[in-house]
DNA sequence: TGCAGATATTTTAAGCTTAAAATATCTTCG
DNA sequence: CGAAGATATTTTAAGCTTAAAATATCTGCA
């Protein structure tokens, strides 16, 4: 490859660094504006937030396993953020009597009143930032952050299980 | 607002929190490849790699608070990246003879050497990864970010200075 | 000159994150 | 049954990140 021709003499992969940076900017941007929004709104993290929206989609509640596969984190990483859930009385922790080894996490009656103010104005803040998109742009970008991820995961799926 | 005729039941925003969870995934799923790669492979973290990227670029050397503004992280952040690029020998820190504030930050032979031959590698990465679009379709993606962007902005940028 | 405010950076406290090791429990199969 | 391996979770060590407070230096102006 790369003869006497030399089709992109220094340029291998500069278009696609700089939009992954690009990509890398506008999600820190967005994820930073909330961030700072939900803390001074609410005193709530993101990964906090994060945590209890998974929570409140499942009323019979999730395994710790559960939640760091959806939130797509380590397994390490959600049990801080549970025990200060649970130091704020916000969620609730069983050990499942069938499986002593997981543990049946629960949004507290607190915690479901909390999260639905958040999440409503959430919402909003979220709207808000990606108003400068017209519908068919919105689509358009769900579209090709599609196609990215299958073409991410073809590179990645094959990680020692 | 919501009279008789509710013309988005309970969808306020749902389609953009959506659109901003993929967003968020897709980069996540990215990021966190390319930082496996690159401990794997150079044993280097992603913030020290970036801090070095933005050195690589400016021979003359760079300030503590351009480098920060540029990574777009606060001041704090850097200092420690940089006391650990330090340690490792890739990076020089000389207080500036004119104004004793600031710290000028320059690679040394070692670090420019390093990041050499780690960016040429990561170059390919990000170049595979986003393989499965055409280059029509990265020009879409691109532009889209960027009007994403401006739309972020614009609720961003009046924050006190 | 000298002090008030501005600027550059570091420090601190708290929290998030990962990878790897450690614990505890369960399951399977001889 | 009982041990070997699998599974669920926590712990640990290291590092990243932020916001706010603390330092140090500079600049402009009375």
């Amino acid at each position: 490859m790369t003869a006497d021709l030399k089709p992109q003499p220094a340029a291998s992969g500069a278009a696609e660094v700089r939009l992954w940076l690009r990509l890398l900017a506008c999600t820190n941007e967005i994820e930073g504006e909330l961030r700072r929004r939900l803390r001074q709104s609410f005193d709530v993290t993101l990964p906090r937030f994060d945590f209890m929206a998974q929570l409140d989609r499942a009323p019979e509640g999730l395994t710790m396993g559960q939640i760091s596969r959806s939130m797509m984190v380590t397994n390490g990483n959600v049990t801080g953020i549970a025990e200060r859930l649970a130091a704020e009385g916000l969620i609730e922790r069983r050990t499942s009597p069938d499986d002593k080894r997981t543990v049946r996490v629960t949004l507290t009656e607190a915690g479901r009143r909390a999260f639905a103010g958040i999440a409503a104005v959430h919402h909003d803040w979220v709207a808000d930032l990606f108003d400068g998109l017209g519908d068919d742009e919105r689509d358009q970008l769900a579209n090709l952050l599609a196609r990215l991820k299958t073409s991410v995961t073809k590179h990645t799926e094959d990680r020692p299980a």
